[in-house]
DNA sequence: TATGAATGAGAATTCATTCAT
DNA sequence: AATGAATGAATTCTCATTCAT
């Protein structure tokens, strides 16, 4: 298994580190190279060509990602809370790691269509955990019972999207972390003034 | 002024027929320059350079849809309808130009992070936009006056331009604008159940 | 038509001094470009690729070389001295321009198969002359009857090659044309003692 | 002497497979070391470097022809049944050996200039081996007397290369072997009809 | 204004060879 | 003797931009 090799993740730690700091098009495969400590041919016995870096970057950060929130709001019983905690460590998981806020909120949002379609794959597991919190929800009542689903996960995944990358834009000026309960907040109740 | 000139906007028609059809990297000068019908040294008599065929594009599209919306809302009392009516124009402008929607939506994120920048620079428009609805809204208590606007505008835009992204990726199978109403109620209600 | 643009023949012949003088392997686009007084990018105006330049070069050179032969040979009724011009001629083209030479008979040798085949083709329309000359000194008794037409032409091939590639690695020391006579009449003759 | 080393024997025939089905350009040291069972260092216990293999592999065959080739016309008193013996043999093994026809004729011409001269080298075995016969032939008065060895020896060797070349280009799709009796008559009484 | 031929910088990838084990 | 992970040099081609006409 070749993401148990310490070279694997070396490469993908520089890769983070380079393209955070020069942005995507100046990530020369050399540089990636030469911030791992390895040759330039070494990349190749570990990734296929450089969009496999790239893939495989996000596939391994992404994977841990919806793990974490996975296991934080696994044993929670009630909907709302999931959906508080999945905004709370979303939101802590980028205001912990800058470099990577800015990879994928705005370096890798750069790449080809081709790259951003396998993106989009690997976001799926994140998008349909946001669809079991609201199934879930709607059937405990906890969510109203004619929500769409899809659009709802859209607007959750949509707010926080928006919420990291304009903090990131905003060069991390402002703490994340402390939106979630205002964000949260947002989405359960919306807008509207109450009745 | 260049604007008024027909060449400005037969060069940026061409650019956006060049992009929706071919992709932001294969949207080379040479292939904007033919089918607009100029030699590609006349681009240059237009624009400082490629970047700037971009945000030109940009701002003339973005420009009158922002018009546009500012004429639907005017003269609307209630800030509900005016946010009801801009979720309705924005779906609906997207859907009446599809080329558009490819073009803002999935090719011009490929730009570099300069670009993406002053791009954001014109959309500041559209965002001011929908802050002042919001502060309307808290004013006249038809928005819940604890809001913060930053936050609900966040969740605004992010939320319809996720389900424009979405639906754009999806090729445009469905119908975005019957998504007004129930993406409209989300927003305003959130998606817990009502007390 | 490219071929009377002259940067296209300034490439070529380009193409055949640095091929010549350095090897098929040390002959870089870049090179060749200088050699030729244009910039790299300006060969791909006039050539697809590399290959098409070693093709291009292959038929314009062998194009002429043909050309040459078939103006020599006609207005000659006697097949055996047509067959004796052939010699002749392919000999004294090849002394006349020691650079083709050397690339053709070793630089271009060295190229992959596709562009091999390529070649091939190229060359069959020489084989072909060869072949016309058989068959017509066949029918007016010149030559034997029961000659195969295929391996009469490869004999007669084989060995212009195989003279002109040994004379080519000797360092083209001694007299090329000057071999043209008994080479024919080994042709005709053949090696065995007259009855 | 490494000759007698299993190993490099093995690794030789690996080569001769490779190349054949692959390709001089497609056949890297690994997948020659993967196809005759060792690891990639091995080869250079066995090898200088890459050359060498092809080398030893031209020496280790073309030794085997030039051996075998003498063999069948030692105890041979006519020198026009020498001859017709060699070409007979010549076509015999090619046909015997498909890969090696492959190799020889078509991939190893890819080769670089210093190797192609190296096997130079071997082949002049076999062209001293021609030249003995033709002087031997002259002596007894089979051949012509006014022969030049060397050109006698380049149309032989001409004449028998380019037919293989050429039955090797068409997928070695009819009898090689067969064509031995009319290119033996081919080159003992030439083209020309008799007096 | 308009043209379009010419420019030239810049980067991913392969693979023969080494050497610590 | 044997291994195979690691090395790193080396080259084609694209395309935004210019400028002489």
């Amino acid at each position: 298994m070749r993401r148990e090799k310490p070279k694997f993740k070396q490469i993908i730690d520089a890769a983070v580190v380079v393209i955070a700091e020069h942005g995507y098009h100046q990530a020369q495969v050399s540089k990636i190279a030469k911030q791992a400590g390895v040759a330039d041919g070494t990349i190749y016995l570990y990734f296929k060509n450089k969009e496999d870096i790239l893939i495989s970057l996000f596939e391994e950060k992404m994977g841990s990602f919806i793990e974490k929130i996975e296991q934080e709001t696994e044993g929670i019983s009630s909907s709302l809370e999931k959906l508080y905690v999945l905004v709370k460590t979303h939101f802590s998981v980028f205001a912990a790691d800058p470099h990577m806020a800015v990879v994928t909120q705005l370096e890798l949002r750069q790449s080809n269509k081709e790259l951003r379609h396998r993106i989009n794959e690997v976001l799926k597991g994140y998008l349909r955990l946001i669809d079991r919190i609201i199934v879930e929800g709607m059937e405990k009542g906890e969510f109203r019972r004619d929500l769409d689903v899809r659009l709802t996960r859209q607007m959750i995944f949509g707010t926080l999207d928006e919420t990291v990358t304009t903090w990131v834009m905003n060069e991390q000026k402002y703490d994340l972390a402390a939106l979630a309960d205002p964000v949260y907040e947002l989405l359960i109740k919306g807008c509207a003034a109450g009745r």
